[in-house]
RNA sequence: CGCGGGAUGGAGCAGUCCGGUAGCUCGUCAGGCUCAUAACCUGAAGGUCGUAGGUUCAAAUCCUACUCCCGCAA
């Protein structure tokens, strides 16, 4: 880390989830100014559906800040008066509306993005998922110069981090906070980056993640199913069912065993897979506790040969 | 008032519909077996059945209210 005199900057700073949160804290503590914060507006969410806050809405608030929810930039009115905080720059992280080209060249240095993946892989909305579900060996954060395009902008700086056997919880915190850091590193003397154009040819999308897909395919081999695991954790969840009930699979290991895709091969819930087999480690039926596998196997017996397909 | 499941010895569960001696799988403790063990055998301790009322000769079980936990959906 160089030491710089420190260059306080005027800030917009726009997220929504707990993803773009260390990145608020983060040009919060480092002294800049920031003028307002945007968020998604407080959705109806969770049991009894109550209005909640979106987690930057809810920093933003504990920070001071002002904040502006937004249902939309494209109007006029809403673009007028973001053009009015007079920015250096505005920083953007996970915020989940489309910013119209009136927005991004209304600061001084126009918009930041933080993204959590090595663009151009994973442009789009669940990069570190998808880079889970992919087995990719490593992602990362790209800091982008933001244009009308879906993250194609111009790249100012790149970390990078094996995925290992990270959980997509586990990797987005690691990521946010990664994240935040380089932003703040970058804004210290923007003139040191060199903007790299993304190569299209290499670019792949992240698309939204679908509830669907959480339901565990035993179809593939062990490794991805445990890949596929650790991509919904923790949310949604990934999932098989059994007697109606629906089981959330939170953690699970490798096993050396092998047998038809889906069928359980002991009492222990050993699974097998196209290739290989699989043993959660981690389990929760719904409407229940998360139980490790031996608390599970105490007051639930699966027989051996049971199909969870 | 979005839909739904749950709260029972230290842990995980059954029992609740059809009120009437508190059960299972583990764990713990003691003893036994064994070269030995997370294995096996025997025995023991440990529960005001979430809280507060109500019905009843009798409530884990029926009724009412409340608290806490969780799944779905968004």
């Amino acid at each position: 880390m160089t030491v710089e005199t420190p260059t306080k900057l005027r800030l917009a700073f726009m997220g929504t989830p707990e993803f773009a949160v260390p990145a608020l804290r983060a040009l919060h503590t480092a002294g800049h100014e920031i003028a307002a914060v945007y968020s998604q507006p407080p959705r109806r969410a969770g049991r009894g559906k109550k209005l909640t806050p979106s987690p930057v809405q809810k920093v933003a608030e504990e920070l001071g800040l002002e904040v502006r929810v937004p249902v939309s930039l494209k109007s006029e009115e809403a673009q007028a008066e973001f053009a009015a905080l007079d920015l250096d720059a505005a920083v953007v992280a996970a915020y989940g509306l489309i910013l119209p080209q009136a927005i991004l060249s209304a600061p001084k240095m126009g918009c930041l993005n933080i993204h959590g993946s090595l663009l151009p892989r994973w442009r789009g909305a669940a990069p570190v998922q998808r880079a889970i579900l992919a087995c990719d060996t490593e992602t990362g954060i790209t800091i982008m110069q933001m244009e009308a395009g879906l993250d194609t902008g111009p790249m100012l700086l790149k970390s990078s981090t094996p995925i290992a056997e990270k959980t997509a919880g586990e990797l987005t915190e690691e990521l946010a906070q990664t994240g935040a850091d380089l932003m703040v590193q970058y804004l210290v003397n923007p003139a040191d980056y060199l903007p790299e154009i993304q190569d299209d040819a290499l670019a792949t999308y992240a698309k939204k993640i679908e509830k669907q897909e959480a339901r565990v395919n035993f179809d593939q081999p062990a490794r991805a199913v445990l890949q596929q695991i650790r991509a919904f954790n923790p949310v949604p969840g990934a999932f098989f069912e059994f007697g109606g009930d629906r089981y959330r699979v939170h953690a699970a290991e490798l096993m050396d065993a092998s047998g038809t895709a889906g069928i359980l091969l002991d009492e222990q819930m050993t699974i097998a897979c196209s290739d290989g087999a699989i043993k959660p480690t981690l389990i929760q039926k719904a409407g229940r506790p998360k139980l490790t596998l031996s608390e599970f196997l105490n007051g639930t017996q699966i027989p051996a040969g049971t199909s969870l397909r």
